[in-house]
DNA sequence: ACCTTGTATGCACACGTGTTCACATAAGGA
DNA sequence: TCCTTATGTGAACACGTGTGCATACAAGGT
């Protein structure tokens, strides 16, 4: 399918124009292809006069070195796969648009894979024809053949969200456990005595610390939930779970197991039932997204750290790269208490 | 710095694991190389046996074709660059992650460039060394280095969100002025009088159309903006400028240029101001965020239409991949009012 | 018997680059 | 003068793949 031909002949209507190469730089420039290649090349030998002279014809021609020739020479692509999962929650957003800039600025080409059946295995298969640096991935979508085939093809793993212990994989984590513990005592340490507790969609790292989390700290003072609903994270789900849960139990506080669920939850006390918030019922969330500031909300919350946690998956990706077999780490980072209006 | 080595001989700690290679699936299958190849290419010569056996092979050993160096022969290497700009709004998270599923779903792999000082020239230097397919540019982040740039080395350039006439450009953008323009006359038809704007930053594609629709709406019924503010299109932004415009002048309605400004307004109007919206003063926005329809806000605003918007931005590329040298298109996207409850 | 057609397979080339190697030149010290 | 060191330079190799080309074999038609 494709037409074989010399450089120098000229095509007669190229499906897509040959992009310009070495070769025609250092034909231009008067010199050898070599002295092309290390003119981009730092610390090379080169005369001085004759470097700015090939970079002079390489803006001329727009000449760029070809990363994929270049990545087959060098051990480093600089390409990073960011597996971000079903991008549900405004928290989601947030912290990926932090990593992507954050990557960028270490000089890492971030190539996105977002949604949820594309996190399954045919969808991926391509991915890792790509010789990536490392792959990083959000807590949610961590399917088991992702963590296979980084194994046997030694492509370094980072987790974000959750903790996954395996023996070269890094994973970085809040303490949702502590986060919502505290949260869960401060409640009660204000009086709350028939408090429920709003949970997310099974399959995500906080399903079990944060209510856990929650449940030990209402335990230091004798307490323990009145009920429990399962919802989905959004604010619909809060909107609804809200509604069904004081339909059938009289509580004076409600723990959602995010920010989003919280606002629904908030919402549907508030605008739906007539009642006051907090006077009548105390609503607090978990991650505490920029939403969770404004003056319309409020809400007491725990902060999910997006800085810290793009920092360590930063930093956990250099030391990797840098030193490839370096066992496993797991960083846990601070989940403080966001005390605000709504508790 | 990279040590020269042949492939047989085992290297004593390399840095990087060497990836497994045709060669190395040909051996173990034996057979030769080419049939390796073949064994990946759809509908090349080979006979079935002997074309499971090797997929076996490359299974065991985790194979999978290098992308690099199969992208040095092939003429479309797949990857596509996103450019989003700031990600300031959370239109841009909803726009940029329909996208990017959507480009994963016809096959191609997003390589993202966020953050508005990597839009800069010498940032942008480093993505041209990947032979790109296509380049995707949201609006606000047109760099004329990038047009020009992408026009040289013959990249096709997909700008979403404002227009922009060139020769192989293609753009899509929504009816920014129509859709004003109807909501503005909606709100005089309904009996607004004394009607104010709050305005985004400047160097986005709405800065011209938006208030240019609205204007024109009013005038159709023989009105004008009492009072005109710039803001920043954000949510505290809109608080603010809500504030400053009531404190100064007497309006019984309030345009903002986008959702966000529009639900910071609300706040101001409802929470800081004690008025009640829309009964004392209307409050409209721009964009039609998830957000808009919550019954907090309800607001009354325009749809931007995302899943229009990407669809199109998908068939022009696949169309100009198919067709290098057509035409530049420019489509418009409707831009419907959404009448709630803030009018 | 011969030609045509379809299928199967290995060799070798080309893609565009980084880097080693051998070699050349120049400067400086003994 | 000779040796050492630093600096430049081009030829050649290697990275891993897709595919054109030549060849081979089998089947079928005349």
């Amino acid at each position: 399918m494709l037409r074989r031909m010399k450089h120098n002949e000229d095509a007669v209507a190229p499906n897509r124009p040959r992009r310009v190469t070495a070769t025609d730089v250092a034909k231009a420039a008067g010199v050898s292809r070599s002295a092309v290649s290390r003119a981009f090349t730092q610390g090379a030998y080169l005369d001085q006069e004759k470097k700015e002279r090939i970079l002079a014809c390489a803006q001329e021609l727009g000449y760029h070195p070809n990363a994929f020739a270049a990545g087959l020479q060098t051990t480093q692509s600089n390409i990073v796969a960011v597996i971000t999962g079903e991008m549900r929650s405004q928290y989601d957003h947030e912290l990926v648009d932090h990593l992507l800039k954050g990557l960028l600025a270490i000089g890492k080409w971030p190539m996105v894979l977002s949604g949820r059946e594309l996190a399954s295995a045919p969808n991926l298969q391509g991915i890792f024809g790509f010789p990536v640096d490392a792959m990083i991935v959000r807590g949610g979508s961590v399917d088991p053949f992702v963590t296979n085939a980084c194994a046997k093809l030694q492509i370094p793993l980072i987790i974000s969200g959750c903790i996954v212990k395996a023996p070269l994989v890094d994973s970085v984590s809040c303490r949702n456990f502590d986060g919502m513990f505290a949260l869960a005592k401060l409640l009660a340490a204000s009086g709350r005595r028939r408090i429920g507790f709003i949970d997310g969609v099974p399959n995500r790292a906080s399903k079990a610390e944060r209510p856990a989390g929650a449940k030990a700290g209402l335990a230091e003072h004798g307490l323990s939930f009145v009920a429990t609903i399962t919802s989905d994270y959004s604010y619909h789900g809060g909107l609804q779970a809200a509604q069904t849960l004081l339909a059938e139990h009289d509580l004076d506080a409600i723990m959602c197991a995010n920010d989003e669920t919280a606002i629904g939850a908030i919402t549907a006390v508030q605008d739906v039932l007539g009642k006051r918030v907090p006077e009548d019922v105390a609503i607090t969330g978990f991650d505490n997204l920029k939403m969770a500031a404004w003056p319309n909300f409020n809400l007491t919350t725990v902060q999910n750290p997006i800085r810290d946690t793009v920092a360590q998956i930063l930093r956990l990706l250099q030391e990797r790269l840098a030193n490839p077999a370096k066992p496993g780490e797991t960083v846990l980072t601070d989940a403080p208490v966001v005390a605000r209006g709504t508790h």
